[in-house]
RNA sequence: GGCGGCGUGGCCGAGUGGUUAGGCAGGGGCCUGCAAAGCCCCGUACUCCGGUUCGAAUCCGGACGCCGCCUCCA
């Protein structure tokens, strides 16, 4: 049994599922209006790796996650570039998409776009205002709050103190300041559909909902996000199932942030790192560890100093790897290719990693059971217990490729010079012609290499 | 004001009422021709003040500090 923390009740909980053995997950993608930061990138990182340990636990998994291609925010980009709206889609979509490619996450099963679905939008607007669940203003249509019974249940708090503490509304014709736009009227200029109640717009909030129950019908299992997203995103998504009569989601998980200097990294507050800046200086494994190593509802700092202690760990990984020239089992695609037996010690290190992933995805407690496993690989192999140390380090690099993090035993391309001064360095060492030997190695780092002796001899590989 | 989270050894970061988290960095040792990699040993931490308990970093109360949501936001 899977368990994971659920964002209504305030604990840990069983993960129900509406079909055993089937796992529907809806996680809120991106609005392309301008590059993907870190934040995204652990959002991306957070998810794909739960979605990759259900499967490798043999769930059939449905992971849809959105683009959301029409918004203010959008329109305002186009705007700033001198370019139109779709071209700003286009570029930031794939900017997102390469990013997330590099970082190693797998691609979603859907990918729907708002602007695919607005007249499914439509028509859940037209049934709010039926229901007088909505009603239309000078600028939109607006849904009412108050017509949900529970609004309230994602963000702890019933709507009378929401609406105690909500800041100043310019909006003089809305009923309430939580109640939220379904349907913006276009401005002169302004990308817009045609609607019953006036050309224009969704609000940010239908989109999410109409392609959710679309794609996964009533009463899917997960929904997840960022946990800026709980309140008013989520709860939101949620009134409008609720007023529509559809079943929402059973469960609701959300991700912490990526900090800076203590303060959330954020778009708006424009204190954030690209992705793509990081990836040029850091290895994406290197930050899927570091993320691995911090439990998914923990704030995280992105610093040089933890991305650089993250590679240094990553480093000992891969070290195991190239001892055991073990190739990674898990990359692009989501199963892991292996006949792997797991049996004794293995099935042993099998079940504690898994009990603790299982238990709301302990991934740094697990990450630390895998670093005793490469200590034990090591040591056996010191040993001379061959069998063991590989059936350990082979465990090791399996579940590590469950969690999409690929081991990489390829210190890097040997050029031909290369390789010939190590040919030479092991002729000079079987001479036991030491100077030449060191004056060998010293050429070779010279090159970039690091140089480490080994059962086969020289073996050189990039730091 | 309402609601929520956090405060662990040099750094990152888990965790349970009593037993070594783990990683990185640092010190010592083994291995090695010398290194590198690997292995072993070491630091004995838990914001503060009370309380419960045979025993609390872990439970309760209080204080202080930090962060977040209530507005766009992963």
């Amino acid at each position: 049994m899977i368990r994971l923390f659920d964002s209504v009740h305030g604990e840990v909980r069983d993960l129900d599922l509406r079909d055993p053995g089937r796992v529907s997950i809806y996680s809120c993608g991106p609005t392309v209006d301008n590059v993907p930061h870190i934040g995204h990138g652990r959002q991306t990182l957070v998810w794909d790796v739960v979605r990759r340990w259900l499967v490798f636990r043999g769930f059939d998994v449905h992971f849809v996650s959105n683009i959301t291609d029409i918004d203010d925010k959008i329109i305002a980009r186009a705007s700033a570039e001198s370019t139109s709206v779709p071209q700003v889609v286009a570029k930031y979509e794939n900017e997102w998409w390469t990013a997330m490619t590099a970082l190693g996450a797998a691609m979603p099963d859907d990918t729907p776009h708002a602007t695919n679905y607005v007249s499914d939008m439509i028509e859940l607007i037209v049934g709010l205002l039926e229901r007088d669940d909505a009603y239309i203003t000078s600028d939109g249509v607006y849904f009412d709050v108050t017509c949900v019974d529970d609004y309230g249940l994602l963000a702890g708090q019933p709507l009378d103190s929401l609406r105690a503490g909500a800041r100043v509304e310019t909006n003089e014709e809305k009923h309430s300041p939580l109640d939220f736009a379904l349907w913006k009227l276009a401005k002169p200029g302004e990308p817009s559909w045609p609607a019953p109640f006036g050309d224009g717009r969704p609000g940010w909030h239908t989109e999410c909902v109409v392609m959710s129950l679309d794609l996964l019908g009533d009463d899917f299992d997960l929904h997840t996000g960022g946990l800026d997203l709980k309140f008013p995103h989520h709860e939101n998504e949620r009134a409008q199932a609720v007023a529509a009569g559809r079943p929402f989601a059973r469960h609701w998980a959300h991700h912490g942030w990526v900090m800076v200097g203590g303060e959330k990294m954020s778009s708006s507050l424009n204190n954030f790192t690209s992705l793509k800046d990081l990836l040029a200086k850091t290895d994406a494994r290197a930050y899927r560890l570091l993320v691995l190593r911090s439990h998914y509802r923990s704030p995280i700092e992105v610093t040089p100093a933890t991305t650089a202690d993250a590679e240094r760990a990553l480093a000992r990984l891969d070290s195991l790897a190239r001892r055991f020239e073990l190739a990674p089992l898990a990359g692009e695609t989501l199963e892991v290719a292996s006949d792997f037996r797991w049996a004794g010690i293995a099935q042993d290190l099998f079940d504690a990693v898994a009990e603790v992933l299982d238990d709301d995805m302990n991934t740094p407690l697990a990450v630390a059971l895998l670093f005793d496993a490469v200590a034990a690989a090591n040591t056996a192999a010191d040993d001379g217990n061959d069998d063991e140390a590989r059936t350990l380090a082979n465990a090791v690099n399996a579940l590590f490729s469950g969690l999409g993090l690929a081991l990489n035993s390829h210190g890097g391309d040997v050029d031909v010079t290369s390789g010939q001064l190590v040919a030479q360095r092991d002729a000079a060492r079987a001479a036991k012609d030491w100077s030449e030997a060191d004056r060998l190695r010293d050429e070779l780092v010279t090159l970039g290499w690091v140089v480490e002796d080994s059962a086969r001899g020289t073996v050189i590989r990039r730091p």
